[in-house]
DNA sequence: GATTACTGTAATAATATCAATTACAGTTGA
DNA sequence: TCAACTGTAATTGATATTATTACAGTAATC
């Protein structure tokens, strides 16, 4: 799993707690721990993707331009980290000799690809909206 | 996702289609494509897990030690990857002041282990048996 | 129109992770 | 006693990840 997809998920909270649904890449990255540089990457991403604006120059920054409530961390995986679930590194060989070698590849695929899925549907019941949610139960306790 | 989990399954999908169920690690890192010394410390954890027994000396090996149709996916990943579906990196910080940053860690973690609760559940619908039975359909394809 | 505060993007450097390899002690069968 | 194994740790090499730097482009404001 990729952090990119954390940190994408991270920002559009953020965002979405702002009472303008704005903030700039440095205000994000203090709140994520990384470097502006890196927000910048991943809200490009959000930004293709339709969850947030960019406005350049001063004064700009990034605002959240979907209702929190209606994007899911399905939409989010999808955006940033569709296909990271399977490792790179593969067993076997199809060239090889042997049937198990040389089949494992493509039958391991197909079990990684139902993962994906399984994961997804499990990230479609999660909202940005429920997580900033979570996070306020959270600090009421 | 862990590389070894990937391993783990190969394997004992390889010596349950062995007559005897039995093969060196050497063999075994042939067919899967990697080091025997990574074999032998894939396969002792499926030792310690009780999913294969291991002889030492001349002769000896592996050899699976439970049913190829009783042993599901979620089995060999509780024993090798348990927890691998969270990336290590993490955004925020419990320590900082935003109410978003400071509670995003432990808030994340809730959906990461929910994910992984998902995945073994959709892995414990796999046996290594179907995997063997999946190679063999490919085959004949 | 100059200045300031931003994004977009690429290149590089630093670090961490992963896999291969080597080495060798211990075990067992012949 | 030799040959063929496992168990395990250390080292090296390769790859992936993250941080940092740099700078061009854009827009608001004075």
């Amino acid at each position: 799993m990729n952090s990119e997809f954390i940190i994408a998920v991270h920002s559009l909270v953020l965002l979405a707690h702002r009472p303008d649904g704005m903030a700039s890449s440095e205000e994000i990255a203090a709140n994520v721990c990384t470097h502006p540089a890196r927000i910048r990457k991943v809200l490009g991403c959000l930004r293709k993707a339709g969850f947030v604006s960019t406005r350049e120059g001063s004064g700009g920054g990034y605002r959240i331009c979907s209702e929190p409530s209606e994007v899911t961390l399905a939409d989010v995986y999808r955006a940033m980290a569709a296909g990271s679930l399977m490792p790179s590194w593969c067993s076997g060989n199809p060239e090889m000799d042997c049937m198990v070698g040389s089949n494992m590849q493509d039958v391991m695929n197909s079990v990684f690809c139902g993962a994906e899925r399984q994961l997804e549907n499990y990230f479609a019941g999660i909202t940005i909206g429920q997580m900033l949610t979570r996070i306020k139960e959270r600090q009421m306790a």
